[in-house]
DNA sequence: CCTGACTTTGCAACCGGTTGCAAGTATCGC
DNA sequence: GCGATACTTGCAACCGGTTGCAAAGTCAGG
């Protein structure tokens, strides 16, 4: 089986201590031992065991990664820089998928009973109230993708949803067109009614304008496309402002099949810019968030919590920005 | 902090070990004590510590769940299936990205760190060789997705690649296509070679039917859509066999681009069956993967390892079909 | 060569559990 | 009521590390 300290120690002829200062941070430790030490642990193919020594420092290096979106491409390109970010800094992703959990409180428990370091929410549907459940364990927790707060329970990582939903009517206004619609995600995810509640803020400073709004079922293709045929089935807005880029595309799809043409007859613009949007038979203009940056800040919040559990919850801000490709007139 | 065996075996009145014993299946305690325990433990919330479980029993139910592919959407459906999969049998993925690893025995030596009961080693496009180091680090190993080989090294559950190349051929002959190519992932990568392997084999049969034959750079949309740009630039193929859904798709981007369609001027055949391609602005015809029960019995196949390391490694083959969409004419 | 300051080392206790073993307690048949 | 048998239980050692503490070693200066 593996070698273990003491298989060093004894071949080394030192004690046990000494292999273990070796291989820790900054003990103290002459370079004659050292060597010793390496030596034999080469030979035997000796490392050191995470566990037990989790068991007796407290840190684990395992960061829960909880997510409940797994059935929108974007949070792939999620996973992949959350996985690079915290590998290049020696921690681990421990992956909970809580698409199906009916009870928080399981996922929780699972992930004190592993000593998890500290957990990393990353969902814009799940409710405060959930990642201040971890809070409450005394677990470190970083909330990325959650609801803004100038004063949030919880850590939390994120763009301005509000000002997103801003960003969007302005940018169907100044394309011109005067009856527009919101097609949002499920009513129950705050980023949805955020993006609503800003859209409807400018809105209110144009009268003229007509505007509908409906909210999807959830964040997803079919659900996007369900919407859209609903809408269709009336008499649809010229432009929609869909809270999410896989609703955009369910949407455009429900669009073509209804034969009706974008951006020639209904104008849409997305929120993301997932890689998808940049599909050249796709083309989505979109609010683009900076996904790359809100990872990164994550991360090194939750890296900062490590050492200083205590410091006070803050809520980082990135700005977003419209990219326009094909799909408004 | 958190409570500890000791502190619910002091405020239950018994010793430690009775209290290790109510939480062990199976472990022969008094219903007396165990209440006793239970009661104790709930005003304590007390949950045992795996790590330190782990320690004794050196099983840790952590899984490692090793990928490179971060950048094929079909990837997201299968991380949902393995977390859902996995967490249903109260095991726990430690995700590895291996997109940038330059060295593969740094994720091993890691895993090792980690007591990991068992690897799965998720991708078409590692080398045998990859997963065989886990082997040989004596970790119970399972290549989903890997290559077939009647005696493999290590077990693997997939497709019959070449198969899948013999199917593709044979729907775009049935179809009438005299001129078709080939469209493969990187030439590095198994699964390209062995579907490429299997076109070739019927087209053998059929001396009079061109071919021609790329491969992409990798398995994504870019790769695909610079490929199929390529093969424009010259007498393009009647139809090609897109060895991967997202190549496909990128491979329509450049027809279209090209202001040719799909699939009046070129037809197409993909592979995976991912839910885009459902899509109905995609609505790809393709060679259907049961990536469900691939992840199933993976899933299974690793449970069944830790019981029995010792099993002789086994191929388990699943069937795929063509599922007829749009893209051919 | 001696002293004092600093560095290196080993001992032993601890992290939070599990488990073989032997002693203690119930249960049963007679 | 007794002995045989089957359950329960606690002790103590162990899993593989870390770390405070004190003893031992090193070195420079006088």
């Amino acid at each position: 089986m593996a070698s273990t300290l003491k298989d060093v120690a004894e071949r080394a002829g030192v004690s046990r201590s000494a292999v273990s200062r070796t291989f820790t941070e900054g003990a103290s430790v002459s370079s004659k031992t050292r060597d010793k030490v390496l030596a034999a642990a080469k030979d035997l193919d000796y490392q050191p065991n995470f566990l037990a020594r989790g068991l007796s420092t407290s840190r684990t290096k395992l960061i829960g990664l909880v997510s409940n979106n797994f059935h929108n491409p974007v949070f792939l390109e999620v996973f992949d820089l959350f996985t690079r970010s915290l590998q290049e800094r020696g921690l681990r992703p421990l992956l909970v998928n809580l698409s199906d959990e009916t009870d928080p409180e399981h996922s929780i428990q699972m992930l004190r009973q592993y000593s998890v370091d500290g957990v990393i929410v990353a969902s814009s549907t799940l409710p405060p109230r959930f990642s201040r459940l971890f809070r409450d364990a005394g677990l470190p927790v970083v909330h990325t993708f959650g609801r803004y707060a100038p004063k949030p329970d919880v850590h939390t990582v994120g763009i301005d949803n509000v000002d997103c939903g801003r960003m969007a009517a302005q940018a169907l206004l100044a394309k011109g067109y005067r009856h527009v619609g919101y097609l949002g995600g499920p009513d129950t995810a705050t980023s949805a009614v955020d993006r609503f509640e800003g859209f409807c803020q400018i809105l209110k400073q144009h009268p003229k304008v007509d505007m509908v709004h409906r909210y999807a079922a959830s964040y997803s293709f079919d659900a996007g496309r369900t919407a859209m045929l609903q809408e269709l089935s009336n008499t649809p807005a010229e432009a929609y402002f869909c809270a999410d880029d896989v609703l955009s595309i369910g949407a455009m799809s429900a669009v073509q099949q209804s034969g009706r043409k974008v951006p020639e007859d209904i104008g849409i613009i997305g929120l993301n810019d997932m890689e998808i949007a940049r599909w050249n038979n796709i083309s989505l203009t979109t609010i683009r968030q900076p996904i790359d940056e809100i990872v990164k800040a994550s991360v090194e919040q939750v890296v900062a919590m490590l050492d200083d559990p205590g410091r006070p919850a803050k809520a980082t801000l990135f700005p977003c920005h419209v990219v326009y490709r094909s799909t408004l007139r």
